[in-house]
DNA sequence: ATTAGGG
DNA sequence: CCCTAAT
């Protein structure tokens, strides 16, 4: 029997439900779908090593699951009870509540309760007074502060820039919303007279600006062939014993459940397959086309993917150091899925150019022969808003080399002459630095994964090293999944107008599909990264927007006041201007600080929080997890008094 | 719609 | 940050 809420507040309408409920850890879990993958009984041999390779994989992810203590027990019972339980618990701590109602009525408390009789606001207040145990001190200052939390690179809208530039502000103009047409402006140094020192080691090249540049990307290039090479013979290695087609669609499936131990939905996984080759759901559920999670550091396990027919595509990896060029009309074709190609000319005092491209990173596509030229669009669209999401820096080159000192001016740097800015260029990295040379060059390239063997194998392991692979799928396999991949990629014709036909023309000739040679700068431009309808279609991941040290203050102290359970509180409280933070936002991101508060400095990356937050966390995480502790104690008693009865 | 927890 | 189950 459920006892209605408002019972206990007579007939004020006092919602209960501020309260926190038994933690779901008294709840029942539900062992996920585990079921499902065992019923999966392999016919055949291919079948039996896909699947064995798969439950292999399945064990070494599953294997730290740790049980809760409370776990499986008593959730029927509690489900009668828990609400008539919440008078009982509250009322031991009134008298601690009256200090901290008294003594910091939060803003939440106050406007939506103030109607109600004082009782009702100190049940509502959460119970034990855990701002105190905690030695809080109110901050001033942080909180709803909405200049905080708006995204400022995001919301640029112009990317003009004026006063002392340096190098890095340089890097900082760049939004990605619309990289295409970026213009930046920037003041010249004062010291035009060329008696700038430039830091040793940081510009260098001969006068020969680009050949230099050019050979150097040779040098790699032929660098990454040899590689490739070797990629390429144990694909032929593979090709012996290549499934068929209906294995490879398997071995597919057997990837999306493994993924996450969760099952996809079979049905839907194989309708699919047919259709659309798995794309849709592959990408719906983003699972082929993100390389790492930067949340879990998660690395993509996909050994078995043979799918023979897959086609892989991808462009040239890593820094796109297009060579500058003052002529705007140039417009180089380029080997790779994104060209970036750069006009720049400078006038005046200051320094002007536009971008008309810029080149992107790595990016590994996979998708079957039987796709059709709109879903691969979709997935390239994917795959790049993906990486754009998972964050981007900017890279300047002056001379093709990459100008590491932010603080530099522009003229230190060797750019305050017209001569020079000839020479300067830009490129789009990673955010997690990973790609050591600087991959660019007129040929094809096919670029390996850096070192497959030490990756992928223990995610959580070496997170660290995981989590620098940012998108590319860090398996050989991926790279020679087919032979074709090659030819394509050193068949391509820079210029493949024919290409852009949206019609849905399932070739049978990968070849046809050859990766989309020319997204122009237009085709950049006009991907809308803002644009809903498309994104429905694509279902975005939402940007990634790191906490700021202010906003993980107003966390934290949230939080304390109003402890674990109460996150849309939470999210009232301290994030109401913020839209872009979800009360589920605020949850992970109090997990993750948790977490960071438990782990050594050195382990911690992102923007550091300062420790005394962290420490602040840690507090406040034992001590309301204590109290809940303390709460499931009651709980579970109150069930065993009450449950049988009933 | 919220909360909890796993990925 | 995503997804799902359970409220």
């Amino acid at each position: 029997m459920v006892v209605k809420r408002r019972l206990y507040c007579g007939s004020n309408g006092f919602d209960f439900s501020s309260i926190p409920r038994a933690p779901r850890s008294t709840r029942r879990k539900v062992s996920s779908t585990k079921n499902d993958d065992d019923s999966d009984i392999p016919i055949n041999a291919i079948d039996l090593l896909a699947s064995l390779a798969g439950k292999l994989l399945e064990e070494s992810e599953s294997s730290s699951t740790s049980t809760n203590a409370f776990e499986g027990d008593t959730q029927h019972h509690l489900v009668g009870n828990i609400k008539q339980e919440h008078a009982e618990d509250v009322k031991p701590c009134k008298s601690d509540l009256g200090n901290l109602a008294s003594k910091s009525p939060t803003p939440s408390d106050v406007t939506s309760e103030t109607s109600l009789e004082n009782d009702c606001i100190l049940e509502q207040a959460p119970v034990p007074d855990c701002k105190r145990a905690l030695g809080l001190k109110p901050l001033v200052g942080c909180g709803n502060k909405k200049e905080d939390f708006d995204g400022i690179t995001e919301e640029t809208g112009g990317n003009i820039v004026k006063g002392e530039a340096t190098v890095g502000s340089i890097a900082d103009t760049f939004s990605l919303k619309d990289s295409s047409q970026l213009h930046v402006q920037f003041p010249e140094s004062l010291h035009l007279d060329g008696d700038v020192k430039t830091p040793p080691g940081m510009i260098g090249v001969s006068n020969g600006s680009l050949e230099g540049y050019r050979n150097l990307s040779k040098l790699v290039c032929r660098d990454d062939d040899e590689n490739y090479c070797k990629y390429y013979r144990s694909s032929e290695k593979c090709k012996s014993y290549r499934p068929l087609t209906r294995v490879g669609h398997r071995i597919m499936k057997k990837s999306m459940v493994t993924k996450y131990g969760r099952a996809v939905p079979r049905s839907k996984c194989f309708e699919d397959t047919r259709t659309d080759g798995c794309v849709k759901s592959l990408y719906r559920k983003r699972k082929l086309c993100r390389g790492y999670s930067p949340w879990k550091h998660e690395t993509v396990h996909r050994k078995r993917r043979l799918s023979d027919k897959g086609l892989v595509v991808n462009s040239d990896g890593g820094l796109s150091c297009e060579s500058v060029t003052n002529s705007p009309e140039r417009r180089e074709s380029e080997n790779g899925v994104f060209s970036s190609a750069m006009g720049l000319h400078s006038t005046d005092s200051r320094v002007k150019f536009s971008i008309k491209s810029l080149r992107i990173p790595e990016l590994f596509i996979e998708v079957p022969e039987t796709a059709t030229v709109g879903s691969l669009k979709r997935t390239v669209m994917e795959a790049v808003t993906a990486l754009l999401g998972d964050g981007i820096r900017i890279g300047v080159l002056v001379q093709g080399k990459k100008v590491r000192d932010d603080n530099n001016t522009l003229s230190q740097t060797g750019l305050s002459s017209r001569e020079n800015l000839g020479n300067l260029g830009f490129t789009l990295e990673p955010a997690l630095e990973k790609l050591h040379a600087p991959l660019c060059s007129e040929d094809p390239i096919v670029s390996t994964p850096t070192d497959s063997t030490n990756l992928s194998e223990r995610s959580s392991a070496s997170p660290a090293l995981d989590s620098r692979i940012p998108f590319h799928l860090q398996e050989a396999d991926h790279v020679i999944s087919s032979g074709i991949c090659v030819e394509n990629n050193q068949e391509l014709v820079p210029y493949q107008s024919d290409v852009s036909a949206d019609e849905q023309q399932p070739s049978s000739d990968s070849r046809a599909l050859v990766p989309v040679s020319a997204l122009e700068p237009e085709a950049l431009a006009a991907v809308p990264l803002n644009e809903k309808p498309k994104r429905a279609e694509l279902s975005q991941r939402r940007a990634r927007r790191p906490f700021s040290v202010t906003e993980v203050e107003a966390l934290v102290q949230a939080v304390e006041e109003l402890g674990t359970g109460r996150w849309r509180d939470v999210k009232l409280r301290s994030f109401d201007n913020a839209s872009h933070r979800t009360y589920v936002d605020l949850k992970d991101k109090w997990k993750t600080l948790v977490h960071t508060a438990s782990i050594s400095p050195q382990q911690r990356r992102g923007e550091p929080v300062p420790q005394e937050l962290l420490d602040r966390v840690l507090a406040a995480h034992r001590c309301w997890s204590q109290h809940q502790l303390k709460q499931n104690g009651k709980h579970q008693a109150a069930a065993i008094m009450v449950g049988p009865s009933m």
